[in-house]
DNA sequence: AAAAAGTTTGACCAAACGGTCAGGATGACG
DNA sequence: CGTCATCCTGACCGTTTGGTCAAACTTTTT
């Protein structure tokens, strides 16, 4: 399951070239709403070239959502046992609204994926992802059992936050319409109203 | 732009069968996922009889996400300035999470449909939905300097609690393989987790 | 019962889709 | 320079898609 990475410069390229173009179309169009020929064309490349690189529009999806999957595991991956348990998680929060606000059409890719019901990535949510979720709401529950945190069900608050930072991705549109052009970027209030609430949400009483 | 309410049973019956099939299919497939073959096969029609009862792909979509749009933006209607403010949030946050448990599939379409950039409801965003939004965005700002409940920036509120409750139907099949098949419905816990979250958020302190 | 209005369908169409293929162009290398 | 592997493309294919249409069937009205 390995060694199959590109091995001339044309080839790096141009797999690089795809995958990016990839994910902005997919992205914005979904799955089955995407195209071949609107992948190729944003990559600069013919179809036929295109499928010389991947031999399928399923293979590219496949690729890009595990390619991803590890970027956008990597902060909760990163909550560690050693800092204070406040800070730890407040500090997860924090890098997921920035994961947002930098990639935020690597969340949409996700959420699309997930709102078909994760057809491609099935497998790998309850493998990889459910192990991870699972080790770390434990370290969350320890964290409340001994006080440090107010009392908290480990899942659901992960979930809340993979909600709240996600949103301002996935939901974006819909936020800067109901905001108004007065207000372009979210996101410094946005980090301010998430930080507070985690505070009053985790605080030990 | 009224009157155009089915005449005949046949059509009211029809009409009612092939929104129903067709939110089926939107809310699994996306927009452009989904074909008026499958549509037309669930309502159990053909499909020049569907485009009998609606003229095309889009129409159909459009008359779906407005018909909804009424009842998914009733909860927050309803809140009031008359009750308690942290009651009234609650009560809303509690509406939206059953919106969720019992009407996924509206969910889904809303989430497709803004995930893509709200290509055919924008306008019905940054008009009706914004006036409710500052609406009752100005209601909570004012509990808020008044005291009655923590200081906090009533929009990001709003979203927070659309993020929050959306999330459970949107990304129902993510929750469901994370938590495994031990726990088959989350949203008893999620709504002990989500109350708890806002009466510590909202506290004045 | 006949006409009128409303409903349903099989056959069909043009466009778009994912994907193939033979052959030509371009690069790497001795 | 020659040669061999890599890279690229125009033309093409079968299928699916949204949508049309004339004709047949059914219901309602008179």
């Amino acid at each position: 399951m390995a060694a199959d990475r590109p091995r001339t410069r044309i080839q790096e390229k141009n797999r690089r070239a795809i995958l990016s173009a990839a994910l902005k179309v997919f992205s914005a169009q979904g799955f089955r709403g995407a195209t071949l020929d609107e992948i190729a064309s944003v990559a600069g490349l013919s179809k036929p070239n295109l499928l010389y690189y991947f031999p399928s529009k399923e293979v590219i999806h496949v690729t890009l959502l595990e390619g991803l999957m590890d970027t956008w595991l990597d902060p909760l991956r990163a909550l560690s046992a050693d800092g204070d348990p406040k800070a730890e998680i407040l500090s997860y929060v924090q890098r997921k609204l920035e994961m947002s606000r930098d990639l935020p059409r690597e969340s949409r890719l996700f959420a699309n994926e997930i709102l078909q019901g994760a057809p491609h990535i099935g497998p790998l949510l309850s493998g990889d992802l459910k192990s991870l979720v699972d080790e770390k709401a434990a370290l969350i529950e320890g964290w409340s059992q001994d006080g440090r945190i107010g009392p908290v069900h480990p899942h659901h608050l992960i979930f809340s936050i993979w909600a709240l930072t996600q949103h301002y991705a996935d939901f974006e549109s819909q936020i800067k319409m109901v905001l108004g052009p007065a207000e372009p970027d979210p996101y410094p209030e946005a980090e301010r109203y998430l930080t507070r609430l985690y505070e009053r949400m985790l605080d030990p009483e």
